[in-house]
RNA sequence: GCCCCCAUCGUCUAGAGGCCCAGGACACCAGGUUCUCAUCCUGGGAACAUCGGUUCGAAUCCGGUUGGGGGCGCCA
């Protein structure tokens, strides 16, 4: 039999952290095992499901390449389906109409469980029982005529022909529920593996107050998709060996459930950020540049003027210091004369007693330069400071700041080659001019 | 309140009775390189929640305790 899997979201907002992990699973699992993931999207609460959280799911998987193998299916266009189920149930004896609690809103129907001790084997958790007295009859159709999430979950895993159901913690009670109700619809129950909560640094659900914990927010950031789908995949669980990073077709080849780790996980932001700093290193430099590009223009500070290859030559100055894309705007002086200047910067490297006259000796002789490449922007400085019997030290960090307004950055003098020698001059004339007082 | 689950460095984890006075990664600390930052190199601190049992031997098996989490809807 293949194997089938299926992530089934409800579309009532942005994709958390934890469903999309359980969309990880499920589809890892299915490939490792050369079968089907499928998509369900449980859209029956028609108050909160809207066609933007639709969207949403989708765009979220679709961005990690999560492809369904099978167009996805809308639970709310399969009441009928569910209604029927119901009907058979209840001409078998197997469910009931009542007035629950007697509140007045008229018969609903309600499933019989069968009145025994239940249990099932779940991959993560082990065997999981109850007894007969903790599993009481409940309602798989409203009042007003609707099918109930356990009834419509079951029944439509039938007709998906899953075969394990991966998904999260919070569902392991409902599971007793629903193989009641796959025995008494004639089906065999799935595999079950309930996967445990990602929590946050306090031990309770990662949530919205924690940080970034929906798909988009990552998205934004400038995190790319491998990684946070490496990321996510090792929370919880592991290859059995020393390796972090594994790209997807290791994590397909390597996962198992058996492996998945049966207590919550923490979310580790710092970590995630380290992992996606070793893939930017990784990517392929047009892929790299494009999305920077893509951050730049966002946030304004994209220059049509600047030469086609300026770009690239910033990203080669900057380095590994670039870890998501959206760091590239803390770079922002490369493209726009009017950075800021960072006021504890100015106040350590500019106000120091020499500094000021030390960016004037050098402006000078940066104006005077012919070869204006970091080698001779370096020896030019060296030999300055050298003269003056000051140390390398104090006439970096005042040209530093000069340019780009921050105390920190790549190499000194391969960032001065990159802006060139009119905007590196111009900048610390206007600099001793902004703070020459 | 009732039911269920979980418990190795700060964090993610390796460990399925002797290979473990517990290994890796992130983070942290110190030193080196250096114009700052980042990178890189070297070194360091850091954990089997607790009590008892089984055993020649326990992080690994069993039980109690403590702590944490989840579930108890005509939501999904």
């Amino acid at each position: 039999m293949t194997v089938r899997t299926r992530f089934a979201p409800s579309p009532t907002g942005q994709v958390h952290i934890g469903n999309l992990r359980a969309a990880i699973y499920n589809w890892l699992y299915a490939r490792h095992a050369g079968g089907q993931c499928l998509l369900r999207i449980e859209d029956t609460d028609r108050e909160r499901s809207t066609p933007a959280a639709v969207q949403a799911v989708l765009e979220a998987l679709a961005w990690l390449g999560l492809t369904a193998d099978e167009p996805p299916l809308y639970q709310s266009a399969r009441t009928a389906a569910h209604l029927a189920a119901a009907e058979d149930l209840l001409r078998r004896g197997r469910a009931y109409k009542a007035d629950k609690g007697g509140t007045g809103q008229g018969e609903c129907v309600l499933f019989r469980m069968p009145g025994t001790d239940m249990h099932f084997h779940d991959e993560i958790k082990g065997d999981l029982a109850k007894p007969a007295a903790d599993l009481q009859d409940f309602v798989i159709v409203r009042s007003n005529g609707t099918p109930v999430f356990h009834l419509a979950n079951v029944v439509d895993d039938i007709a998906m022909r899953v075969t394990h159901v991966i998904r999260g913690d919070d569902h392991v009670e409902n599971t007793f529920r629903h193989v009641a109700l796959f025995q008494a619809l004639g089906a065999p129950a799935p595999k079950y593996a309930h996967l445990p909560m990602i929590v946050n640094a306090q031990g309770k659900p990662y949530s919205k107050r924690d940080g970034a914990a929906y798909v988009g927010d990552f998205r934004a950031k400038g995190y790319l998709p491998a990684a946070l789908l490496n990321y996510l995949a090792l929370l919880g669980w592991s290859p059995g060996d020393d390796r972090e990073l594994l790209s997807r077709d290791e994590l397909v080849r390597l996962f198992t459930l058996e492996r998945v780790q049966s207590s919550p996980a923490q979310m580790d932001p710092v970590k995630l950020q380290w992992m996606n700093g070793e893939y930017m290193r990784a990517l392929p430099r047009a892929e790299r540049e494009a999305a920077c590009r893509a951050v730049l223009e966002a946030r304004g500070l994209w220059n049509d003027a600047l030469p086609a290859d300026y770009l690239g030559r910033v990203l080669e100055v900057l380095q590994e210091r670039v870890k998501l894309f959206t760091d590239i705007a803390a770079a922002g002086y490369f493209f726009t004369e009017d950075y800021p200047y960072d006021e504890a910067a100015v106040q350590k490297r500019l106000r120091k007693p020499g500094a000021r006259e030390a960016l004037a000796a050098a402006r000078s002789v940066y104006a005077a330069l012919t070869d204006f490449s970091a080698a001779a922007t370096e020896k030019a400085l060296r030999d300055l400071a050298a003269a003056r019997g000051a140390s390398f030290g104090d006439w970096v960090h005042p040209v530093r700041v000069a340019v780009s307004g921050t105390a920190i950055g790549p190499s000194l003098f391969h960032l001065l080659e990159v802006l060139g020698q009119a905007r590196t001059v111009q900048r610390m004339a206007k600099t001793l001019e902004k703070f020459g007082g």
